[in-house]
DNA sequence: GTATCGGTACGACATTCTGTCGTAGAAGCC
DNA sequence: GGCTTCTACGACAGAATGTCGTACCGATAC
């Protein structure tokens, strides 16, 4: 089951999805073209029809104004895509891409620091082989 | 200065090179074609030139044969995208991504273990905060 | 020198994906 | 009924992808 990437749009949408539970499609072109002379709602409803039929977003019918919401978290996509980077890139394995980041010191500090703690509960929490 | 991403023919290019140091346009479509009934050379070639003008390919024009191997290394590469990833996600920082990979235990062991190791030489070498 | 062969350069095209509207129709409110 | 606000969806333009075909170029063979 692939989830395919979401174009930038999408992902517009989406942020919005996933910083605010539930919202009606009005909310989110206010939010998204807050200067709205011309139409825009459509552009709207067929971004969000079509995340729909990619599974990334759920729709609450039940009321005449739907309410929209995620159906995927925002740290399963950006897991997702990773896997999926992972996977056409280097046989599966992520640490050959953190490889790199270290070594250009491109991650922070702190973001480190995350990881190494993220590990270390993993570990005490007995993973499986 | 971004990387565009690589779809999916110019990625299988970029496969070769990384794998090969230089090759040349034929010997990539027979990789590439093994099949080739047809002509679909100047499928590769065409190929070839988008990534060279993307810039991760780089053409060694002294012979008239030409000579093409990879600008950008297979980590390099995969590297800018998940930066590019986590840039557009997650407010640049990649802990997220694989908490949500741990959690999921979708990362091997291996790999987990391959990570560690990583960030603790890094911790030894002496980063800077 | 001309024909031929293997190569490069690149215009062209079908297909798909994205982002965008426009419009038709349902549902509610006055 | 008439207005307003939605939803549903066909249509379309632009860009990216993958594919050819053809023009042209340099070397080699005769």
């Amino acid at each position: 089951m692939k989830q395919p990437a979401l174009a930038n749009s999408e992902l517009a949408v989406m942020d919005l999805l996933w910083r605010n539970d539930r919202l009606t499609a009005r909310r989110i072109k206010e939010e998204l073209y807050p200067d709205a002379d011309r139409a825009q709602h459509g552009t709207v409803q067929r971004l969000l029809q079509r995340l729909e039929d990619k599974g990334y977003v759920e729709r609450d019918r039940s009321l005449p104004v739907h309410l929209f919401s995620a159906a995927v978290s925002r740290e399963a996509y950006g897991g997702g895509q990773l896997e999926s980077l992972a996977e056409r890139l280097t046989a599966g394995s992520i640490a050959p891409l953190i490889t790199h980041l270290v070594e250009e010191k491109k991650l922070s500090h702190d973001d480190i620091k995350r990881i190494r703690r993220l590990l270390d509960e993993h570990r005490t929490k007995g993973a499986k082989r």
